[in-house]
DNA sequence: AAGGTTTTGGTACTTTAGTATGAGTGCCTT
DNA sequence: AAGGCACTCATACTAAAGTACCAAAACCTT
């Protein structure tokens, strides 16, 4: 909100500005129309990809970053989280135990908690659901 | 390639045409100059939004389009192919057969040599890898 | 220190998943 | 027409995955 404003009135800035230099330039009649004209719309031109490329950015990262606060809402804990980024990686229970040094019985626990919180059937159906709800990243 | 090509000799003639026209309302000096400058520099801008747009939706659609030649160096074929996108929406055999009008041994043969065919234990390594080469959207 | 949550782990069991093997059918190509 | 390939399905396993229930230690928090 504060960017766009910001933004526009930046613009209206710049175009008064140029507005002015063109009148004393045609004024003064030492500078060719043409090279303002050029000047201008190459300014111009720069100005329409900058202002993309802020919004773009925007958008991409809104799609990339996890959403911490998904992960409370769920109730989700630490130890149940690092499990689902290990099965996320294609791991299987056994593996990530040997990973995380404790038992499979405790992953185990941990896995079948995970899919009560994420109302999940499977592993599988849970690192879906866990993408939609952007707490791993895709 | 050929698009690229295509949008820098768009913005030549534009730039030239433009050029014409300031020259021409310069020597009639029917419309003010200003005016002239505005449309040169909205037009300009929106050119650079437009372009920036073109670029960006093209890096969007190669992170996401789904490689094709992959799948045909893997040896994947179309049913095994089918069935890794119905396991990557988190379904079980079961759920696939049934999904396919087939029975639960045609699914887990065609599992069987989805694992094979792209070096996985588990349907969970699979989605894993199958999202690396790209034959899985994110 | 008491109480709740997290983490850990076990046993016993059921359900899926995955392997191995064999075999029939249909389609395409040579 | 014959061979190759994709697709289908079955049986019989083995191996994981997942459930249920219980329980103890570790941890924060009030």
């Amino acid at each position: 909100m504060k960017k766009t404003v910001f933004i526009f009135s930046s613009l209206i800035i710049a175009l008064l500005i140029l507005f002015q230099l063109s009148r004393y330039t045609y004024i003064s009649g030492d500078i060719s129309i043409e090279i303002v004209i050029a000047v201008i719309a190459i300014v111009f031109f720069l100005i329409g990809i900058y202002i993309n490329k802020k919004i773009g950015k925007k958008e991409n990262s809104s799609l990339d970053s996890i959403d911490q606060k998904k992960i409370e809402e769920l109730g989700l804990s630490h130890r149940e989280y690092e499990v689902l980024v290990h099965i996320s990686k294609g791991m299987s229970n056994l593996e990530i135990a040997e990973a995380l040094f404790v038992s499979e019985s405790t992953i185990k626990t941990h896995v079948s908690n995970l899919l009560l919180k994420l109302d999940a059937k499977r592993r599988t159906q849970a690192l879906k659901k866990a993408k939609e709800l952007q707490i791993l990243p895709n």
